[in-house]
RNA sequence: GCGGAAUUGGUGAAGUGGUUAACACGGCAGAUUGUGGCUCUGUUAUGCGUGGGUUCGAUUCCCACAUUUCGCCCCA
C-alpha cells in the first residue's frame, strides 16, 4: 500500500468540511473588508525565498522543499504565503494601480522541510492577507482586528493579540547591539541553544523557553528603549486603535519574529487553551516596510498576517465547535427492476436540475437495502417506484419523518417537493 | 538534526514464545417484519507496520527502517 508523505494530511469528512467552511468564512471577511483575491504558484524561483530574509537565510534554505526543474531552474515550493504574493506586486506593477492601497488576500498550501509535530506538518495551509502602500497605524489595526473577528465568527473566543514594535532598520541594529553587549558577560550561564543565538540571530534569545524566567533576560534592555519618536508614535496610535476597535492585546517586549525584513509592528494571535502546547498560536503577522524595496520593487510600505487553517480545526474540535454541514439529502429514488430504474435515473436529474439534492442505488441493492442506504443519507423523502404506477403515470412519495405515504402525478413531484422542503 | 512513546481486521480494541488471535461496532446475505429502521442466524478470503536476526517455532524477544505522536531545535 502507498500512503501519504511524511508530515501530509488527508482532509477528509468532517475536517474536509471545517476546511471548506473556514476558508468561506475567511473569504467572506475579507471581501467585506474590501480585499481582492490573489493566487500566486505553489513554486516559486528559489531565490525568491533565499533573499531578503537576512542572516537566517542559511536555516531557512535547509527547510525549504528545492529541487531542479527539467529546465535546470532552481525551484522552491513556497514556504509562506508573503514572498510570493510581493513578488506579484512587483512584477504586476501594483504599486502604480489607480486604487491604493493594494489590499489582497490568498489561501493555500506551503510547504516546510522540517519534523512534524503538533500543529505542525510538511504540507499545511494558511491563509493570509498583505496590504501595501500605507503606513497608516489604522491599517495595522485593520490586520489585526481582522483575523480576530473571524475568529470570533468561527466562535472562538478567549484570543489574545501579543503585539510588538521592532522598531525601523536603525532602531533594531541599535538594540542589537545594545542587547549583545548586555549579554556578553552573561554568555556562560544561558543555555546551549541561546549561546548558539547570540551570533546567529540575538533577538530570538528574548523568546528563550529555558532562561525565559531568569534574571538575565529581566534585566536585560527593553526594545521600547530604542524606538525612533516614530516608531513610538506608530505603535501608540496602533494601540489606540486596537482600543478603539475593542481588541484584547497584550505588549509583549519579548516578541520578535525570525526573519529581519519586519519592522515596527510585529503581533501573534494567542487562544487561551492549555491542551494546545506550542500551537496556540493562530495566528501572526506583522510590518514589513523593507520587504518590497528588498525584492527589487520601489519603497512600499506594507503589513500583513497569515493563519494556518490545520491549526484553527484543531482549535475548533478541541472546543467541540460544531459547524454547519450538510449531512442530508432531500430525497432518495428507489426502484427494482430495469424499467424503474431508468425512470429513476430520469427522475434524479430532474430533481438535481430543479435544486435538490438526490440520490439513487447503483450498488444493484434490494429493496430493503435501498431502505437502509436511504436512512443513511438522512434523506427527506422517498420516492418509491413502482411499475405498476407508471401506467397511470403516478409515483409513490413518503415523508421519511412522518412515514406518511402518498401517490402523486409524476408531474406534480418537483411541486410537492417545493412545498414541502 | 536530537530525545521519549506508539504501530493488531473497515473501526474501537483484548491477548499470547507453540495447534482455530477474543469481544464489540460496522459491512454483506438470509429469516421475521404490509417496504427498511427491532430481533435472530450465518458470513466478513492466506490479518498482528516493513526488513533482518535469535529460536525447533515469533504477532509476542532483539536490531534496523518507516509512519504516527509528544517535546527540543527552528518557526517565514
Amino acid at each position: 500500500m502507498i500512503s501519504k508523505p511524511k508530515g501530509t494530511v488527508d482532509f477528509i469528512k468532517t475536517d474536509s468540511e471545517y476546511y471548506k467552511y473556514i476558508s468561506d468564512v475567511f473569504d467572506a471577511y475579507c471581501e467585506k473588508y474590501n480585499y481582492k483575491y490573489i493566487r500566486t504558484p505553489i513554486f516559486e524561483s528559489s531565490e525568491l525565498f533565499h533573499r531578503g530574509v537576512g542572516d537566517s537565510s542559511d536555516i531557512v534554505r535547509k527547510e525549504t522543499y528545492d529541487f531542479k526543474d527539467r529546465g535546470d531552474r532552481n525551484i522552491t515550493l513556497r514556504p509562506e504565503g508573503t514572498a510570493g504574493v510581493v513578488r506579484s506586486f512587483i512584477e504586476n506593477k501594483m504599486y502604480a494601480d489607480v486604487i491604493q492601497p493594494v489590499k489582497l488576500y490568498y489561501n493555500g498550501t506551503m510547504y516546510r522541510y522540517e519534523r512534524p509535530q503538533n500543529g505542525r506538518l510538511r504540507e499545511f495551509t494558511q491563509i493570509g492577507v498583505e496590504v501595501f502602500g500605507s503606513n497608516d497605524p489604522l491599517i495595522d489595526a485593520e490586520v489585526i482586528s481582522l483575523p480576530i473577528n473571524i475568529y470570533n465568527s468561527l466562535g472562538i473566543e478567549n484570543t489574545i493579540v501579543k503585539i510588538n514594535s521592532l522598531g525601523d532598520n536603525e532602531s533594531r541594529e541599535n538594540y542589537k547591539k545594545a542587547l549583545k553587549e548586555y549579554l556578553k558577560p552573561h554568555l556562560n550561564d544561558l543555555c546551549s541553544d541561546c549561546k548558539e543565538r547570540f551570533e546567529k540571530n540575538p533577538l530570538r534569545i528574548l523568546d528563550c523557553k529555558v532562561d525565559k524566567d531568569g534574571d538575565i533576560l529581566k534585566n536585560a534592555p527593553k526594545i521600547s528603549e530604542y524606538l525612533s519618536k516614530e516608531s513610538k508614535e506608530h505603535l501608540e496610535k496602533v494601540l489606540e486603535y486596537l482600543d478603539l476597535l475593542e481588541i484584547n492585546y497584550e505588549i509583549d517586549e519579548n516578541l520578535v519574529r525570525g526573519l529581519d525584513y519586519y519592522t515596527d509592528t510585529v503581533f501573534e494571535i494567542e487562544v487561551n487553551s492549555n491542551e494546545l502546547g506550542s500551537s496556540k498560536v493562530i495566528g501572526a503577522g506583522g510590518r514589513y516596510n523593507n520587504l518590497v524595496n528588498s525584492l527589487g520593487g520601489p519603497e512600499t510600505s506594507a503589513v500583513g498576517f497569515a493563519l494556518g487553517v490545520d491549526r484553527i480545526i484543531s482549535v475548533l474540535k478541541l472546543k467541540e465547535i460544531n459547524i454547519p454541514i450538510r449531512n442530508e439529502i432531500d430525497a432518495y429514488i428507489m426502484y427494482v427492476n430495469e424499467t424503474e430504474k431508468e425512470k429513476a435515473i430520469y427522475l434524479n436529474q430532474i430533481l438535481r436540475l430543479n435544486g435538490f439534492s438526490s440520490e439513487i442505488n447503483s450498488l444493484n441493492k434490494n429493496l430493503k437495502a435501498q431502505f437502509k442506504e436511504a436512512d443513511r443519507y438522512k434523506a427527506k423523502y422517498l420516492i418509491i417506484l413502482n411499475s405498476e404506477d407508471f401506467k397511470k403515470s403516478l409515483i409513490t412519495i413518503k415523508d421519511n419523518v412522518t412515514k406518511e405515504e402518498l401517490k402523486i402525478k409524476e408531474l406534480d413531484l418537483v411541486e410537492y417537493l417545493d412545498t414541502h422542503i
